[in-house]
DNA sequence: CTACAATTAGGAATCATTCTTATTTAAGAT
DNA sequence: ATCTTAAATAAGAATGATTCCTAATTGTAG
């Protein structure tokens, strides 16, 4: 019998909430259902609309919170720095960025090691690679203070 | 004398729009000079904002479709996959993403050489480094095709 | 079982981006 | 230098994603 099996689930969740002191309710149970296992890296639209099929009366507004709670407690992560507005970056030589998860100020370096890394064989078979860059994310010197 | 003084951004970006049958504009022009030599990677309001000082009558419009010629073109880049929705990975084990810039899925992967890469030190000194990851762009197989 | 604080639904509001259309303009040809 | 025309622009409407607001509901500690 596996460890994590999903009878399992329900509790888990609820103790990580309760850590944070916060309420294990039916709606974050149907979210958190429809998320985990997904290999497709939803979007908060898909989700609210597979939730609705159990759930018909959520609101969006209630799975989008969700999920920003979910990723606040470290349930679930959110996938790059999307989200917010597209930005801009007119140095176009090959570089890697450091993203401050606070301020979300997003500082370029240079790295040689960086920019030599080898890319996993199935990765090239199987894909076309065109690019690929480190991105590291952490706090920034302005915001740790 | 430097080789990239300011007065021959205007004919090479000329030069690089009309390989691609684009138009020279003083819109163009400004709105290029308000971005280039900016580190800190803004936004699109952003420039659209600055842009308006010298340029009152420019809509938003007109800067953003801009920018996208200009990311279009490779004279600049867009940071990150920004400006979709927000996507979620329930996977929260350490792993690294390759991005279809075709289709945009996002497919998971993990190496074992970049989950330990050396961050660097001036990096390490300055900022709080939580964590970091590989982001490879390419074209998917299904897009391939 | 009760009370209270947290959570929810629903709709309005906000923010970013894209589309539509009429007008203007850049740039090659005359 | 002027003409021609395809491309680009301004302005506002439309769309999409996300967040805010408020009243009603619900989970949980006591």
């Amino acid at each position: 019998m596996k460890k994590e099996n999903l009878s399992n689930t329900h509790n888990d969740i609820k103790k990580l909430l309760k850590k944070h002191n916060l309420k294990m309710t039916p709606q974050r149970a149907a979210i958190y259902n429809e998320i985990v296992g997904s290999k497709e890296h939803p979007a908060t639209v898909k989700i609210f609309k597979k939730v609705r099929e159990v759930f018909p009366n959520i609101s969006f507004d209630t799975v989008n919170r969700t999920l920003s709670t979910f990723v606040d407690i470290g349930l679930i992560k959110s996938v790059e720095y999307s989200g917010e507005s597209r930005r801009f970056d007119p140095n176009t030589k090959k570089h890697h960025h450091f993203i401050c998860v606070k301020c979300g100020r997003i500082i370029d370096f240079e790295s040689r090691e960086f920019d030599n890394l080898n890319i996993p064989e199935d990765i090239k078979k199987r894909y076309e690679v065109l690019e690929y860059k480190v991105t590291i994310e952490g706090i920034c010197d302005r915001c740790k203070k």
